[in-house]
DNA sequence: AATGAATGAGAGTTCATTCAT
DNA sequence: AATGAATGAACTCTCATTCAT
């Protein structure tokens, strides 16, 4: 790796996002991280003033890696199918994200400036997922009867909860289950008589 | 309070069920505990002889909770109706309880004792909506075209995810529209023109 | 056992005897030795104010057992001969009086209390052998050229040495070469040309 | 005091070694030898992991400084009588070494990590003992007679009981006599008529 | 005579953070 | 830019002792 000028910023940032997904907000301890980064406990806080520094850099990071999976074009349809499709991906390949992202909804219960974060990103998801809902109803590639508020509220949940790792890790095959039965109700596959 | 066999235990239960809410795992202290419990730390461990032995009663204790909302007769679109509304309604009452299990999810992924406890109920679940579905497909209470298996994997996860304290506690709106929501999926509710 | 009046007491200053020889001063916990002794600690602290009386019940047993390998009758030289088969007996066979006078040995150098009971014996014990030399060596039955209280203070540092735990109880076998070059070095056995 | 490399780790291992010869393992505190350090607890746990690394430390330190009597060249005589004069000096002068050597003996009988360090020293001295003695009755130079293992381990309990603290810190007089007898038992003083 | 429950003081150990170099 | 050394505060857990019953 050349020596980028944030080269050490983003080694510690990995090693932490590793060390949350590994032992959680309980187990993480920043003489871990900077080992596993490979420097001084010292150094560490030359890159990152505080603990809380590092975690608040880890949470953009994890917030980016979900923000990837919304698509951008094509029909309401469409992304919603991609959408539903990189997040499921992402779940298999990725089982650290689980991790990091279900001790980011509970930290952001106690911890505002988290909460701000993931909220944001939260707020985003739902405005979006309402949109294509609408305009997929509108457009006639979606069911009609569904309230928009609704199912991006219900589809939310559904999905973050798939993602608790004691479903997404330890049962993967309830995460397909669970997948499948999201795009059969949102009449995203064609129903075939069973 | 009168003075019950347990009542100490069970006063140390209760300021651990409520420390575990309010800070997590991560913030956890036996002398908190022990103050809220009104008692010395050292009297915590006449009772408890670790601190794990305190969080093994904690969870003994929301998974008795959780499991009060699982309904024992009627006909399965009717149990059906039932867990939801004893759940609706034990989120809303409760937060406390939406934190302590998704503690309990998330430590259950690094901690096997936890593991097996959280797991067996959450088997148990799944089989209890799986027979659930079935008989109401069979039954004809319940619409077609449903695959048991993918409808419980489906409907635990929109639970759990629900259940997280960013949407229960955060924005309970979305926990109204994400159980009205899964009414409409599972046909609890009759589907009236809009 | 019939109950005696100091059963109880006689109970706790024998478990606590075995406790301090197995873990010595600094492992003795009154806890364990009333649990050995069948009592709860509160019965414990019933019989004996502090645990400092409870050690200092031990003491006095300790020192009882010691000086019962004191010989009262018979020549000089059989009364040393007597004294050191009796004492070598004792230690092979109560190995547990090994540690537990090692361990008052050390102790005596920073509790007065200790070192007066044990000075006290050990006076006791140097005016013996003092006395046996002086009489054996005017009566003819120990070789001449003997100065009794260096001869003594010789001996009971030799007994004192042997019965230390790392040489009494993991190296038998020294513990009878000592005694028999004791016995030669007093002239307590024929010397065979060899 | 200039800055060594391993200053700080030695003035630790000072602290422990003398508060060990004060309080035995009984009253060993990791704080109070931070505070005579004068150092922070914390610090010391820099430097060493636990408290038993901090004890090994001065289990090493004590058998040097034991070893260190063990003379290396003169004939055996020569040695034996040298061997006794540096350790009657060092008893005398260092108290604390005496009640180090015995809470080492018998913290022996229980820490097998102990037992090792000690019964390898303890071996050692008996191989050289016997050896001299060996030589010593072949060159003519010890009265005959003497069994060269049996001399060894009476004079090793001889020299363990006299290092006690109760002879060597609370009656030197009889520290003198002891050796001065031993000395007379090993022929290395010419014998005048009294 | 006996005990379950309780406690103050203190044990070893850990951790995020700081500072001189 | 990096680090070895240091630390205050806090952690879980232990222990001899007490007290109401």
């Amino acid at each position: 790796m050349i020596d980028r000028p944030h080269a050490r910023r983003d080694a510690i940032v990995l090693a932490a996002y590793a060390r949350l997904a590994e032992h959680g907000f309980e187990g993480l301890r920043t003489r871990d991280v900077a080992a596993d980064a490979g420097i001084n406990i010292a150094t560490l806080h030359y890159h990152f003033q505080t603990k809380e520094a590092v975690i608040r850099a880890v949470v953009a990071q994890a917030m980016r890696k979900f923000a990837a999976t919304l698509p951008r074009h094509g029909t309401p349809a469409e992304q919603l199918r991609g959408h539903l499709r990189a997040l499921r991906a992402l779940l298999r390949e990725e089982p650290a994200l689980c991790v990091v992202l279900g001790e980011l909804a509970l930290r952001a219960a106690r911890d505002p400036a988290i909460a701000a974060i993931v909220g944001e990103t939260d707020d985003f998801w739902h405005r979006t997922l309402r949109g294509l809902v609408e305009r997929g109803v509108a457009g006639g590639c979606l069911g009609p009867h569904l309230d928009p508020d609704q199912v991006a509220s219900a589809l939310m949940a559904a999905l973050k909860g798939v993602a608790l790792p004691t479903v997404a890790v330890r049962q993967p095959e309830r995460l397909d289950q669970t997948f499948d039965q999201l795009e059969r109700w949102l009449g995203l596959v064609e129903e075939e008589p069973r």
